[in-house]
RNA sequence: CGCGGGGUGGAGCAGUCAGGUAGCUCGUCGGGCUCAUAACCCGAAGGUCGGAGGUUCAAAUCCUUCCCCCGCAACCA
């Protein structure tokens, strides 16, 4: 009876530190599960880690220390980062886990047992660090097309999934269904791509040993997008479902992914579904990615932009804004300081911060801090709670596209009709005539209402922020609810307002 | 003909798929207001939509062709 809402991170490869990326990803979750919840769904919203393969053996092993030490230690890396980011994750998955493991086995056995996985023989060019074999003819100049780094013939015994048997109802599937793959551009690279042929996928190892073995046949290691892609549903207690997760959350509302992980998500991961007769995800969105100044995030440039440093500088709500405020999410952006600084200037300290400011200060100014009782509203009262309630739908349908720049956009756009109300309402006029005192009442009820219900609609996005506005109004913080509480009049006149301080400094350049 | 992305007022972008007054944010300039974090509100200037040709009553938008810019493989989302 209650709706349920499942979404998704990728596991990160614990052979890498957090950066902004992962932020981003995770991040664009997190806002979706927030505003889910306050829409009454029973979210599950799972993040892990991937911590298996060959490159974190090797890691291992250069530092001195076991693969699985070098996964606890990064790993917390990624956790303490999720807490800082204020991220509201209900499990986070390891590969590591048992549960996975046994999970990963037996969906590996029951494509065997029937037929979809086979044992065969590999032979082809393999690219090392990026575990990835490769054709004859996908090489270039007899380097990996990938990375470029030379590659070894290697002929090797491997289990192949017959990839190459879902190819038609996986178009067809893709075909049926527009928003499986989002945005359309990168639909349109996997339908190009399908309609290209599938081959056989070579889903085992035996160049190294950390890893899922294959049941009953050790010297296999399960390939890792196998491996990694299956904690969509071991999470959830696949295969037993003892707890009755699988059943509720599955199959998947989406997959949040960035654009490099498109083919294994959109191609491998419905196909292995498929073959083990578990439906599908209803989405998969891959977002864009970030470049830093205008350059690429290298390593070498040292311009890999720290999420703790930057949570530590602007404050994590100024942080969350902007990662989902200046870019559309599907397309690739541009990290800047001067642009963080200005939104936050701008969006924050001016629109938002001075309408809280100057609404409060009124309210203390006039009526000594306590929420006046509204009287009977004029055409501009109504054409002002009308703009709220579109408003509110509009954002709605924003959100649920993952358009999360243009629902921040219609949120501003309310925020701006609050400001713009004020000056036509001229409330420092009305509280100079006498007669005029339950006309301010009603402009000063209205203004604090219009408040009230953004900072509902931005708690997702900012929730410290969100409650901070609250508790304000004298509302309570912790309730966050927006299905029940996004209708017009939810302020209870009578109520202590307090007058507000910056909730957001200006910051000087 | 390597692939991909792009060229729209000073900057960054939307609009191009389904042709029909060129829009947004920031910046600049002028004005208003004084409740407020020198914030807020109003107005103005500024573009032959990379070039050329074509289709059309009509093209930033469709077709042809040319030019220019960016990235190309790691650390990755």
């Amino acid at each position: 009876m209650s709706k349920s809402f499942y979404i998704t991170t990728p596991i990160y490869y614990v052979n890498d530190v957090p950066h902004i990326g992962h932020s981003y990803t995770t991040l664009a979750c997190d806002v979706l599960a927030r505003y889910k919840r306050a829409r009454g769904y029973d979210v599950f919203f799972l993040t892990g880690t991937d911590e298996h393969g060959q490159k974190v053996e090797t890691a291992a092993m250069a530092q001195g220390e076991t693969p699985l030490e070098l996964a606890d230690r990064v790993m917390k890396r990624f956790e303490s980062l999720w807490e800082k980011l204020n991220i509201s994750n209900t499990d986070f998955i390891r590969t590591t886990q048992e549960r996975h493991k046994v999970g990963v086995q037996n969906l590996f056995k029951k494509l065997l047992e029937q037929g979809d996985i086979y044992l065969g023989e590999y032979e082809d060019w393999y690219c090392t660090p990026c575990e990835t074999f490769w054709t004859e003819n996908q090489l270039l100049n007899g380097s990996c097309p990938d990375c470029g780094r030379p590659t070894d013939k290697l002929k090797e015994e491997s289990y192949f999934f017959r990839m190459s048997q879902y190819q038609d109802a996986l178009l067809k599937h893709i075909d049926e269904n527009p928003d499986f793959i989002q945005p359309k551009s990168r639909r349109n690279e996997i339908l190009s791509f399908v309609r290209e042929g599938l081959r056989d996928l070579s889903i085992s190892r035996t160049s190294f040993s950390w890893g899922v073995p294959v049941p009953d046949n050790e010297k296999h290691i399960v390939y890792v997008w196998f491996d990694a892609l299956t904690n969509y549903i071991t999470a959830l207690s696949y295969p037993n479902d003892f707890n009755g997760n699988f059943s509720k959350f599955w199959p998947a509302d989406v997959h949040v992914i960035g654009k490099d992980i498109l083919r294994f998500h959109a191609i491998y991961w419905p196909t292995f579904l498929m073959a083990a007769g578990i439906p599908l995800p209803k989405k998969v969105f891959a977002h864009g990615w970030w470049t830093v100044e205008g350059k690429k995030m290298s390593k070498s440039l040292r311009n890999v932009v720290e999420p703790n440093m930057l949570i530590d500088k602007y404050g994590v709500d100024s942080i969350r804004y902007f990662l989902l405020r200046e870019v559309p999410f599907g397309l690739d952006g541009d990290f800047s300081h001067t642009a963080l600084v200005h939104r936050i200037n701008s969006d924050l300290a001016n629109d938002l911060g001075n309408l809280l400011s100057r609404s409060s200060a009124m309210v203390n100014k006039y009526f000594k801090g306590t929420l006046p009782t509204p009287g009977v509203p004029t055409d501009e009262d109504k054409d002002f709670i009308d703009a709220f309630d579109k408003g509110i739908q509009a954002i709605d349908g924003h959100l649920n596209a993952l358009a999360f720049n243009k629902a921040l956009q219609a949120i501003w756009e309310l925020i701006n009709k609050a400001n713009k109300y004020i000056d036509a309402m001229q409330p420092w006029t009305l509280a100079k005539q006498e007669d005029q005192k339950e006309r301010l009442g009603t402009v000063l009820y209205n203004l604090l209402e219009s408040i009230r219900l953004t900072a509902l609609l931005v708690a997702p996005f900012m929730p410290g922020t969100g409650e901070k506005i609250l508790s304000i109004l004298g509302e309570n913080p912790e309730d966050l609810m927006l299905e029940g509480n996004d209708h017009w009049g939810g302020l209870k006149p009578g109520s202590a307002v307090e007058k507000a301080s910056p909730l957001f400094p200006r910051i000087e350049e």
